[in-house]
DNA sequence: TTGCATTGAACAAACGATTGTTCTATCTTA
DNA sequence: TAAGATAGAACAATCGTTTGTTCAATGCAA
C-alpha cells in the first residue's frame, strides 16, 4: 500500500495537515524551515503521492474527463481522441474513452456510469438532433462539449465544420466536373451531419440547376458497411448515378468497395467524394477525394473549451466552426490522381 | 450538486447508514418492510447514485482500469482498445486510454498518474525489453498485463502472438516465393517483438540456406514514417532486396508508399509482407500479405487476465499465446491479388 | 413480572486528504 | 513586567460512503 499523509505525520512526528502543508507549498500557513526540510526529505524518501481519490473527494475534482464517440476503430475518431489527450494530458488531465458504436442506449449508460465517477467534463461526439442525453448533461450541470455532431438544442458548447457549406462544395465540385446524376450516401436524418451535409448537397444541386431525384439520396449511416449497402442499392439502379457524395470517408470507402466488386472504374464509371480526410482516405487506390477537416484540432479544441468551462465554473455558449476545404483525388479526377502522385508520396513521409 | 446519502436519510428521518443498507440490498442487516419501501422510493425519486469517488475512497476500488498504448491512431492499438473495452464494460469498468508515443519518459509520468489515481488496473502494449516501468508496476503491486510485446522479466501476465513463429513463416512464404536476397525492417532491438520477428526471420533464411547479409536488416521502429525512412535505406542499396518482410502493418505500409515513388512495382520488383493484418492491410492496392493475428482477442483476453488478478488480489503468471497465422495477398503474389478480389470484396461487407 | 432473544435502526469509525480555527510558546514593545 | 503581536503547529470538521457495533424496543417464555 503507498504511504498516506497520516503515517508520514506519525514518522515526522507533526500532525497531518502540516505534512500537507508541505507537501501542496501551501503559501498561507508559515511553517519552520527546520520542519519544512525534516518533511521534505520524508516527502522524497518516501516518493509520497497525494491519494487521487481521496483528494477527488475532498476538493470535488478528479481531473479525469471522458471522450464518448461511436466506435475509436474509425479513424476519425482515433485522430480526434489524440487531439483531446494532447490538449488536456499536459494540464494534468486523464481521459476516459467510451464507445457507444451510435447505440443512444450505450451512449445514455456510458453517461451515466462517467456522472457516478464525478468526471469533470465529458466530450461527447456522438449525440444526435435533439439528444435526451445532452439535455440531461445540461440539466446534471455536467461541463459538455459536443464535437463534430450537434444537437439542435440552443447553444451548446460546440467544435466542428460548417457541414452545410461542406456539402455544398463537394457536391458542386461533383456537378462541375459534368455529373448530372449524383447520389448521396446520407448518414441519418437523426445525425446533425446527415442532416446538413444533406442540406448542402441538395442546395448545390438546385444551384447548379440540377434535379433533386430523391431516390438518389439513400441513408447510409456513418460506418463502411452501412456505406457499401447504400451503394449497393444506389448502384443497382437502372439509370445509376455517375458519382456519389458519401456523408463521410468510412462510408465512402464503403462505396469504393461495392464499386470495385461489380467491376466499376472508379472515377471513370463512378466519381466518389467523400468527408473528413482521414489519413485512409489519401491511400485509397484512386486517392479519396474528400473534404478536408482539422480533425486532430477538433480534439484538441474542445478540450480547451471544456476546461476553460470547468475552470470558471460557467456552461459555455462558444461555437468553434472549422472551414472545410475540398482535396481533390484521383476518385473524382484521373489527372488529379496522377498529378497527385508526388504529394502523396510526400504525405506518406510526414504523416 | 447530485444528492447524497446524508441528504436522503435527513429527508426518510433514518440515519444515512439505513439508506446505505436499501440502496445496497444489503443482506446482512434487517430492515422494517415499511421503512425499505420508503427508502425505495425516495431512491427512485431522486434517481440516487452514489458518489463513486468517495465509493472508491471506502472500498478502496475505482472500477477504472487503463490501457497504455504508443498511438491510438495506429489501427492495431485502435482494434486492441476495443477487446479491451468490451472484456471490462459489462463488468462495470471504465477504461482510461493513456499514449505514449513510444517514449518511457511519457509512459513512466503516465503510470505515476494512473497510480495516484488508484485504478485497479493497467493493460501495457508498449512495454521494452527490461522494462523499469514493469518492475515498478510489479513493485507497487498494481495489477497489469503486457500485451503484445512482453518484458523479459520471469512471468508477466501477458497476452500475444508467438512472434518468433511469426516472423519465421513470413519470411519463409518469401523464400518458397524463390526471393533470396530478403530484406526486414527490424522494429527496434529493444522491443520484443522487434528482436522475435527478427530472429525467426533469420531461422526462416537460415533454414532455406540463405545468406543473412546484415546490411538488409534496418531497425525502422513502429511508425509508417520509420518504416518508409528504412525502406529508403533498403531500397538503395546496389543489389537491393527483392522482398521485405516489415515487423508491423504500418511500417509495411510506409515502405509501400517509399516503393510507389520510386517507381517499383509491387510484387513484381519487390515484395513486401506485414504483421497483425489490421483492417488497413486488405485495402491497399496490392493487398498487403501479413501474419494475421486476432488483434480484438488480445484485448478482450488481456482484460480478463486482469480482472482474475483483481478479483482474486493474485498478481497471474498467465501467458495465452495465440498462433499467427500467414494470409497471402497481392503483395507478395500477383496471383493471390487476382483470386483474392472476391473474398476481399466479402470482407469489405462484413467488416 | 422478570429475563432473554430478536428485530430494527442509530451510532461511530474508518477511507485519505484539505483547510479554517485554535492553541501555545516566544518575541516585541511600552 | 505586563500586554500584545507573531510564529509554528496542533485541532477538528469535512468530502460521501460502508460496515461493525451498540442500543432501544418489542416479543416470547418461564
Amino acid at each position: 500500500m503507498p504511504v498516506t499523509l497520516k503515517q508520514l505525520a506519525a514518522r515526522a512526528h507533526v500532525h497531518p495537515s502540516t505534512v500537507s502543508r508541505v507537501a501542496n507549498q501551501d503559501p498561507e500557513l508559515r511553517i519552520a524551515p527546520v520542519t519544512r526540510q525534516r518533511i521534505e526529505a520524508l516527502l522524497r524518501e518516501t516518493e509520497y503521492r497525494p491519494n487521487g481519490v481521496a483528494r477527488g473527494l475532498k476538493l470535488r475534482q478528479t481531473l479525469v474527463l471522458a471522450v464518448v464517440i461511436p466506435d475509436i476503430t474509425n479513424p476519425f475518431f482515433a485522430a480526434l481522441f489524440r487531439g483531446v489527450e494532447d490538449g488536456a494530458s499536459p494540464r494534468g488531465y486523464n481521459v476516459l474513452l467510451c464507445n457507444t458504436d451510435g447505440s443512444p442506449e450505450r451512449q445514455r449508460s456510458h453517461l451515466q456510469s462517467l456522472h457516478a465517477r464525478r468526471v469533470d467534463g465529458v466530450i461527447l461526439a456522438s449525440s444526435f438532433l435533439k439528444d435526451p442525453t445532452v439535455r440531461w448533461l445540461r440539466h446534471q450541470r455536467i461541463p459538455y462539449v459536443l464535437v463534430n455532431r450537434y444537437s439542435d438544442e440552443a447553444h451548446d458548447p460546440f467544435v466542428g465544420s460548417d457541414d452545410l457549406v461542406g456539402g455544398h462544395i463537394a457536391t458542386a465540385h461533383l456537378a462541375d466536373l459534368g455529373h448530372r446524376r449524383i447520389g448521396h450516401l446520407a448518414g441519418k436524418a437523426t445525425v446533425s451531419t446527415g442532416v446538413l451535409r444533406r442540406r448542402g448537397y441538395l442546395a448545390a444541386l438546385t444551384e447548379r440547376g440540377l434535379p433533386a431525384d430523391p431516390r438518389l439520396v439513400i441513408e447510409s449511416g456513418y460506418t463502411e458497411e452501412g456505406g457499401a449497402r447504400a451503394a449497393e442499392r444506389l448502384l443497382a439502379l437502372d439509370d445509376r448515378p455517375t458519382a456519389i457524395f458519401a456523408v463521410t470517408d468510412m462510408t465512402a470507402v464503403g462505396a469504393f468497395g461495392v464499386a470495385r466488386r461489380m467491376g466499376l472504374r472508379i472515377p471513370e464509371d463512378v466519381a466518389i467524394v467523400g468527408y473528413n480526410d482521414i489519413p485512409l482516405a489519401n491511400r485509397m487506390v484512386p486517392a479519396l477525394t474528400t473534404v478536408h477537416v482539422p480533425i486532430h484540432d477538433f480534439g484538441s479544441v474542445a478540450a480547451r473549451l471544456l476546461l476553460e468551462q470547468i475552470e470558471t465554473g460557467e456552461p459555455s455558449q462558444r461555437r468553434v466552426i472549422f472551414n472545410p476545404e475540398l482535396i481533390v483525388r484521383g476518385s473524382t479526377d484521373a489527372g488529379a490522381g496522377m498529378e497527385a502522385r508526388l504529394p502523396v508520396a510526400a504525405a506518406f513521409a510526414t504523416e
